[in-house]
DNA sequence: ATAGGTGCAAAGCATTTGCAGCAGC
DNA sequence: GCTGCTGCAAATGCTTTGCACCTAT
């Protein structure tokens, strides 16, 4: 059976602490946040657990341009972003047009097996000015 | 005026290996593409030579999922990518429709000074199979 | 009881930076 | 000759791993 993983206080302080908050997160930053909450977890431990939730697909995975992974609770069905560079406030958009766009194109060139990454960077109203 | 960047023989060299390949390197790689063909760079000089040529538009970058940056030459107008998770061979690919449909979105929520990054990767008809 | 989870410290890696010497212009 | 370029070594910063201890089942 798929056992799944154990219920521990820090799995369950992670996922409480994702719920919490709706911008993508680094996972020192989520480390941070939840030193701050009290509910202390080791930093080694936010890393896997943050790895495992988004293997698992429980979890967006967004890695930025400098490299580091973000993290943000996911709605579950396929979807893409369009995050605000100044807060980091993201939406959560879809596009079935591109779904269609991508596999005509991969189609074209003959490629199989294809996945798409597709992030919009902008300014939300608030910080717009 | 715009003096740009001197001519050495480095950035000779970097420039022509980059024209040599058809698909994304990494500066490490780059470097010891390099050193076999003799034409040694030093790893820095790589690191700082693609970098001054990404942020000035003359070539492409990715970042992968492991967040290493992997570089290539550019055509010059905006496109992206299908790339091979295989043999990394990359054919550069247009969708003004997509450009649209983000630009739509990004309206829609209120959101300004838009970019976007999207890059699709499969198997390549080699690679599948 | 026992397999899996946790966390500290140390290791790994890609990338950047300090600085002394070299080379275009 | 002055300024920018180069490259070695050291530093930085994110992430993973080794290992001994802990805990949910």
């Amino acid at each position: 059976m798929t056992a799944g993983p154990r219920s521990t206080r820090q799995r369950t302080a992670v996922a409480s602490a994702l719920g919490d908050v709706d911008d993508f997160r680094s996972s020192q930053e989520l480390h941070e946040f939840l030193r701050e909450r009290g509910e202390s977890v080791g930093l080694t431990t936010v890393y896997r657990t943050l790895r495992t939730m988004a293997d698992a697909g429980e979890v967006d995975v967004i890695v930025r341009e400098d490299g580091e992974s973000v993290y943000r609770r996911c709605s579950g069905t396929h979807h893409h972003h369009l995050v605000c560079r100044g807060c980091g406030a993201a939406v959560e958009i879809e596009g079935p047009a591109v779904e269609q766009w991508a596999d005509a194109m991969a189609a074209l060139h003959g490629y199989t097996q294809v996945s798409h990454t597709l992030e919009l960077f902008g300014l939300c109203g608030h910080c717009g000015s």
